[in-house]
RNA sequence: GGAGGAUUAGUCUAAUUGGUAAGGCAGCGGUCUUGAAAACCGCCGGCUGCAAAGCCUUGGGGGUUCGAGUCCCUCAUCCUCCGCCA
């Protein structure tokens, strides 16, 4: 959420900001709201200030056992002005609200400006391509015996998948091995939090209002099932004061992420490259204001040094303005290489939110000791998500007749590769 | 699911049984000191504002009242007990 302050007075860059977005919020009753809803504060103000007065007046006046029936009834009419006012006021800020919560984040002025992912600026890229191989991965999975789609789909439905056997395995010590990294070298501290949250945890980090056709509802409870471990870790510390001593705070932990895929029908559906649940372990970094994009810049390279250590061949992408998402400020895509589809495979998406989740979810520090609390700077990244490290484990690592093991992992799976069935 | 109790600022703890949040600790700044401690002085919930000042704040939301930390309703969380279940 972008602050009022800023919008009045920066209406125009707000505006141009939706366009290079490709978003389309409204803004044009917002100036008008506020300034009904400046007026207002004003008068009640007042009115707040006089009957606070008389009161104390009308409390001596009972204490000292004397008539304050004249005042008393004064009080009840401005009492009713007041109560008035009051209910005009929460009206005119719900409006704004309803506005405010669909404005899109001000991107960062080092984005690019573009429509689409053509756009996008590709920083750098590490290691090479594998040669193309004429076998994908829901082939391979199914003759070594590691994912079985057929059965999820009957237990679950479409876009499901079962671990089977050292398949299962392999995705566990994925997991591990990211929790286990991040924790050490990076210096993360590992977090573990519910897998549903309420509506508000939902709104702090900004996939409600506007992506909520994409989340799983528990309707019973008022419950959601979480798309990113982004949301609970993010709102750990929804309205706090922070102390400054303890930024840059650095959490990471995993989780499972539930996404409806609403509207992306028939877009990558093949097997683990888009499903309604996978694994991910997702790191988040609370930072000052003056700090957050060095530490967006570390954070990239916390992903990286993952992917390196996994030997595939990745590269860094800068999203340009139209594929820049709602709630960020600038973001870095992660992408590895696929030598059976042979195209990049989004695994990791680095975004700097600035104060934009913070103000929703009100998370704040205090900068000196005698200054006013500010919000503070969220950032997060995938570190990593499974699915499509699975599918460039599988086609990586594929040597006909059977699948060999990145080094860094065998000491999770206890074997070093993996024969055909 | 049922019964009872609790929730006051970072933390602890008061507030005439309805009269407008008092203090302690921690923390910060200062005086003093070679340095520190102690002692003393000041700051120490939030919002608007350059400031003066004003407004808001007793877990959240409503209600009664001229006036609510205090009375009523409701929700949340925590504790104790009962029931049910992993």
């Amino acid at each position: 959420m972008l602050d009022l302050k800023f919008i009045r007075e920066n209406i125009d860059l707000v505006r141009q900001n939706i366009v290079n977005k490709n978003e389309k919020a409204n803004v044009d009753n917002i100036l008008v709201l506020d300034e009904k809803r400046r007026v207002n504060i004003q008068t009640a103000q007042e009115l707040k200030n006089q009957k606070n007065i008389v009161s104390r007046e009308i409390a001596e006046l009972k204490k000292s056992r004397q008539n304050a029936d004249d005042k008393i009834l004064a009080m009840k009419e401005v009492s009713d002005k007041i109560k008035l006012l009051d209910e005009e006021l929460s009206q005119i800020e719900k409006e704004i609200l309803d506005i405010q919560i669909f404005i899109p984040n001000m991107l960062h002025n080092s984005v690019p400006i573009g429509k689409t992912s053509e756009d996008n600026l590709v920083v750098r890229s590490w290691g090479e391509p594998k040669p193309k191989i004429d076998i994908d991965h829901i082939e391979i999975a199914k003759q070594f015996g590691v994912i079985d789609f057929d059965r999820a789909a009957k237990i679950s439905g479409s876009g499901f998948a079962v671990y089977t056997g050292l398949g299962a395995k392999l995705e566990r010590a994925l997991i591990n091995f990211f929790l286990d990294f991040n924790t050490g070298i990076s210096g993360y501290k590992e977090v573990m939090t519910p897998f549903m949250v309420n509506r508000e945890s939902m709104i702090g980090t900004g996939q409600i209002p506007k992506l909520e056709e994409d989340m799983y509802k528990i309707e019973n409870d008022n419950f959601y099932l979480i798309p990113t471990a982004e949301v609970p870790i993010t709102n750990l510390h929804s309205n706090e004061i922070l102390r400054p001593d303890d930024l840059p705070v650095k959490y990471c932990g995993y989780s499972p992420c539930f996404r409806r895929e609403a509207g992306s029908y028939g877009k990558d559906t093949k097997g683990l490259l888009r499903v309604h649940q996978f694994n991910k372990v997702e790191m988040v970094k609370y930072s000052t204001q003056e700090n957050s994009y060095e530490e967006l810049e570390g954070l990239v390279c916390d992903v990286e040094k993952l992917l390196q250590a996994l030997k595939l061949h990745y590269r860094v992408i800068l999203l340009c303005s139209g594929d820049t998402s709602f709630s960020s400020a600038k973001t870095y895509d992660l992408e590895v290489w696929s030598p059976a589809e042979q195209k990049w495979l989004e695994v990791s998406s680095c975004s700097n939110f600035e104060a934009f989740q913070a103000r929703r979810a009100n998370i704040r520090y205090r900068p000196t000791h005698d200054s006013k609390p500010e919000f503070v700077h969220t950032l997060n990244g995938s570190g990593l998500a499974t699915p499509r490290i699975m599918v460039a484990i599988l086609e990586n690592y594929y040597k006909g007749d059977k699948i060999e093991i990145p080094e860094v992992l065998q000491k999770y799976t206890n074997f070093d590769f993996i024969n055909k069935i």
